[in-house]
DNA sequence: TCTGGGGTCCTTTTGCCC
DNA sequence: TCTGGGGCAAAAGGACCC
């Protein structure tokens, strides 16, 4: 498929207004983060770049072109990605800059539709039917906005146009970085059936295995596979949702916002933990903490779960319902504490452990009975007050006295407060 | 090669009720 | 009274995505 000349622009052989059938966009920013960060370090530019952790357990969360030509690719362990490219000027992610940056560009979708459905900081689907009158067609629309966030953020993007989310997704990465794709209905199977079987969204390594196995290797094959023998080998919803996109089937709409099921906070330990005072009081800041994104967010919870990564890396969850939803950050941690104990771990090495709510509503529609006298009420007052406290004076002012560092906690708490680490 | 942190969705198991 | 099983919700695990 040739890039960006499918279709002479402006010769309408559709509907009215569209010259291809396509009505979504996929607009992804290009190595978002790295290039978020080389706006304010523009001496890096044409270096290899990677935004991590600096700890030795950090995973890669971006990196430039020049570093991904080394092999160097998002999620892959630093320590790796150092190995493979030890010129790599490494950069320690500022989140607060993504977030403006995103919500610059979102800002740029929503000129064009409000019908933009974000799908994480660097991405959308935009739904354009609406906006072919005032706009052009779904190419211009395209390529306008790619003028314009290049132009107001100096930052490239990348746009897939299609008739369906999945596959104006899989153009856009096709086109990466800095171009455009289009789709036209007529063209979408020859487009899907000679990519690799893990171009499909939802299909992950151990899928993918599955698929091999099976002597499946493109999307193409997948086609020509009875649904029944992948509902088999993958399970039912699995297997008829990869024969659907395997012939471009997507019945998905763009929506613009879906609220949040669940919220939580999880923390993987420099070094692994057994120390179950230091396990507890972990668990008493990330209850806090998500109890704190609930409040903020007006929103309750009545499942509450906790997450527990042995030194291994086996994974195991546990939860608990309540009766009554909660934003009560005490009543989170007493939850998630119970369930840690009941696990009766002995002293199990642990690399992370996490806490998350669940089964989240709106606070305002939910029957408050807690007001009444019930345990989580002084609770709750008090919460509120730090909330208050933390809008004036920035989060962290106001703590549980065990969240408090001591001087023998370590050189993390020195650092704040003397500025070096000298001891 | 040694694997973050934020999530969603699906499947299987289990316990309960009738 | 015992047993089977349908239906349901909760719990647990796991794959996957960015």
């Amino acid at each position: 498929m040739s890039r960006g000349q499918l279709r002479p622009i402006g010769t309408p052989t559709g509907p009215p207004g569209d010259d291809t059938g396509c009505t979504v966009l996929h607009v992804d920013m290009d190595a978002f983060f790295a290039s978020v960060e080389l706006l304010t370090r523009p001496e890096l530019r044409g270096l290899p770049v990677i935004v991590g952790g600096g700890g030795s357990r950090g995973v890669v969360l971006s990196a430039t072109y020049e570093a991904r030509a080394f092999g160097v690719h998002s999620a892959m362990p630093m320590m790796r990605a150092r190995r493979l490219c030890p010129q790599a000027v490494v950069v320690p992610p500022s989140s607060g800059a993504y977030s403006r940056a995103s919500a610059n560009v979102m800002e740029v979708f929503r000129a064009v539709t409000p019908l933009v459905e974000p799908i994480s900081l660097d991405e959308a689907f935009l739904d354009v039917r609406g906006a072919a009158k005032r706009l052009g067609t779904p190419r211009q629309i395209g390529e306008e906005i790619r003028a314009t966030i290049e132009d107001e953020q100096g930052i490239t993007c990348s746009v897939g146009v299609a008739t369906t989310k999945f596959v104006a997704k899989l153009a856009s990465a096709r086109c990466k970085p800095d171009g455009l794709l289009v789709v036209p209905a007529g063209e979408v199977v020859a487009f899907l059936h000679p990519l690799p079987v893990g171009a499909l969204w939802g299909v992950g390594e151990k899928t993918e295995e599955v698929l091999r196995k099976l002597g499946l290797h493109t999307v193409g094959d997948i086609a020509n596979t009875p649904v029944g023998t992948l509902q088999r080998a993958l399970g039912p919803a699995v297997g008829a949702h990869l024969s659907a996109l395997s012939w471009g089937r997507d019945e998905r709409s763009v929506v613009p916002h879906e609220p949040d099921k669940s919220i939580g906070a999880e923390e993987t330990f420099a070094v692994d933990v057994d120390d179950p005072t230091v396990i507890a009081r972990e668990l008493l800041r990330l209850s806090e903490r998500t109890a704190a994104r609930l409040r903020a967010g007006g929103q309750v919870g009545r499942t509450i779960s906790i997450k527990i990564r042995f030194s291994d890396f086996t994974t195991i969850t546990r939860s608990k319902t309540l009766p009554e939803a909660t934003d009560v950050g005490r009543t989170v941690y007493e939850t998630a504490l119970a369930l840690y104990e009941a696990l009766r771990l002995e002293r199990a090495r642990l690399r992370l452990v996490g806490v998350r709510v669940e089964g989240i509503a709106d606070e305002a529609v939910q029957t408050r009975q807690l007001q009444l006298g019930e345990k989580d009420s002084g609770w709750r007052e008090a919460e509120q007050a730090v909330d208050k406290a933390s809008r004036r004076f920035g989060a962290g002012a106001v703590r549980p006295a065990a969240l408090v560092r001591t001087e023998q906690d370590g050189p993390s708490f020195d650092r704040h407060i003397r500025g070096k680490r000298d001891r």
